[in-house]
RNA sequence: GACCCCAUCGUCUAGAGGCCUAGGACGUCACCCUUUCAAGGUGAAAACACGGGUUCGAAUCCCGUUGGGGUCGCCA
């Protein structure tokens, strides 16, 4: 630890160079959760030391590559607030370039052509099993004359990988990693279709972009060495390594489908906000001390490397919501009137009532204090713009048992009396109501869950004399009569 | 299976050999406040995986065991 910390250190003492990362999603999906923290990490270090932050779309193999799933990864990003520098790269569009590498490579002996076809591989795989010997490529090419190529048949390119001594990448945030080279063996470069491979094309691509910092998932751990034995063939300065452990699912397997966590698109129609789910995410896996509460600026201000921990972490729903429940209470209310009335508007077609939107605004304060999600949010609020008679659930309909009716048509009284229709006077013209029954008679929640549950149909909302100077004194009146008059048919 | 990585409350984590009677947060439970529910306040239960070393002293360093994870494609 203590090292880690001296390096981080010293790399903020070096002489300005410009940091570069990018996030390289490839397209066969949404943005994840685990794709989110990643790009979240880059952005973050690419803010921090106030340099680009690239965005590349891997695409080299297009038939599993969607339009639509680039348009999610964008949205996503753009929801999370990760803006990019520039234009967003397509890798596809790079594939000329990667075959003239792969050219170069093969002119300087790093590569060959290997003409093994599937089958073979496929056998020398299940062979190697078999055997108990490690899966890997033979290298019957390597050295193979050229002239036996079988006819007819394109070739691949392989990477000549050195066999002997290891190969070591000194990471960032896993230490040094060291692996017998040979245990790697000859990757694919080019496929027979002249195509690049992915482990080509990264490199290629991070070369050329001038990327630093590579920042991702440690599931490319392993992948790392056979990049730096590209980088040293190729005679390019390797970038910094920086593998940041696997986010899991609640039962500590790898988060996928099943576990629910689905794209950060889902995590917004469940009614989480964006900051909540940046500072969600910076925390799992990278800590300040016992700092929790982290906004962007402050983000930026402390991200480092070295605070990022090597241990996978879960993924928790219930700390989600409790974050997005902070930052609920503090989000401005007219961005909250309209995520609300967004989901009001969708979910009762039939239409809200004209004052809907005053409405809202001014309970907000009342309201944002009692949700964690801006869906609890619309549905605590729903109450409010939907046209009269209210519905009232189950709860509410026992508290306006005969008893509590009966306080309600005292109230009612009370209440026209009220010359200012504010929440003060209310409040006080019913205290007073009480007061005057002496000892011994009604509490104030006596006459307060009554009215909650006619004027909301609800058992629980903002405090009421609040609730009745939204609704005014002609929709609150009229509330009380439609629940007073239905009296006999309940 | 081979290689690589990881291991502190249920979860996220603090911890840089003595500041540790192991701290914080979420969750859970209790109480207070109260107009319902939240919020807030107070308190409780809850962890250094195991075994060996090194050291005057180990959550921290080393080795092993166990457990978990990742990778082994003409996927990315």
């Amino acid at each position: 630890m203590l090292h880690r910390r001296i390096i981080a250190f010293r790399r903020c003492r070096a002489p300005p160079m410009s940091v570069v990362t990018r996030f390289a999603p490839s397209p066969t999906g949404f943005l994840h959760i685990g794709g989110a923290r990643t790009a979240l990490f880059n952005w973050l270090f690419a803010r921090h030391h106030e340099g680009r932050f690239c965005l590349r779309i891997e695409d080299t193999d297009r038939a599993r590559s969607t339009p639509e799933a680039v348009a999610a990864i964008f949205d996503g990003l753009t929801w999370l607030g990760l803006g990019w520098d520039g234009e967003p790269v397509s890798q596809s569009a790079r594939a000329g370039r990667h075959a003239e590498v792969a050219r170069v490579l093969q002119e300087r002996g790093h590569a060959y052509p290997c003409y093994a076809s599937a089958e073979e591989l496929v056998e020398m795989r299940d062979a190697a099993r078999a055997a108990g010997r490690p899966v890997r490529y033979d290298g019957r090419w390597r050295d193979r004359d050229p002239a036996d190529a079988p006819p007819d048949t394109k070739p691949v390119i392989r990477f000549k990988a050195p066999t002997e001594g290891e190969t070591s990448i000194d990471d960032q945030v896993q230490g040094r990693v060291t692996v017998a080279n040979a245990q790697l063996d000859d990757m694919v470069l080019l496929r027979a279709d002249g195509s690049p491979t992915y482990m080509l094309a990264v490199v290629v691509d991070d070369h050329d972009m001038a990327v630093t910092h590579i920042i991702r998932g440690d599931d490319h751990l392993t992948n790392a060495f056979r990049q730096l034995q590209l980088y040293r063939a190729l005679d390019w300065t390797s970038p910094a390594f920086a593998h940041i452990p696997l986010i899991h699912g609640p039962d500590g397997a790898k988060l996928s489908k099943r576990h629910g966590a689905l794209g950060v698109d889902a995590y917004r129609d469940q009614g989480f906000l964006p900051e909540a789910m940046v500072n969600y995410l910076l925390r799992l896996g990278w800590s300040h001390g016992d700092d929790e509460i982290i906004d962007r600026a402050q983000a930026i201000a402390w991200f480092d490397l070295a605070g990022v921990g090597k241990s996978p972490a879960r993924f928790d729903a219930a700390k989600l919501t409790s974050l997005n429940a902070h930052y609920l209470r503090r989000a401005d209310d007219r961005r909250l009137v309209r995520l609300v009335l967004e989901r009001l508007c969708a979910r009762y077609p039939d239409g809200l009532v004209a004052e809907a939107e005053a409405r809202l605004l001014r309970a907000m304060p009342g309201l944002k204090e009692r949700a964690r999600t801006v869906v609890e949010l619309a549905d605590a609020a729903a109450f409010l713009v939907l046209p009269r008679p209210v519905v009232r659930d189950a709860d509410a309909d026992r508290i306006l048992d005969p008893t509590g009716r009966a306080r309600l048509a005292m109230l009612v009284g009370v209440l026209r009396a009220v010359s200012v229709w504010e929440p003060e006077s209310l409040e006080r013209a019913v205290r007073d109501h009480l007061a005057a029954a002496g000892p011994g008679g009604p509490k104030l929640r006596d006459l307060a869950q009554p009215l909650r549950a006619a004027l909301t149909g609800r058992t629980v909302s903002p405090p009421i004399f609040d609730v009745m100077a939204v609704l005014g004194r002609e929709e609150s009146l009229g509330r009380l009569a439609d629940t007073l008059d239905g009296s006999g048919a309940d």
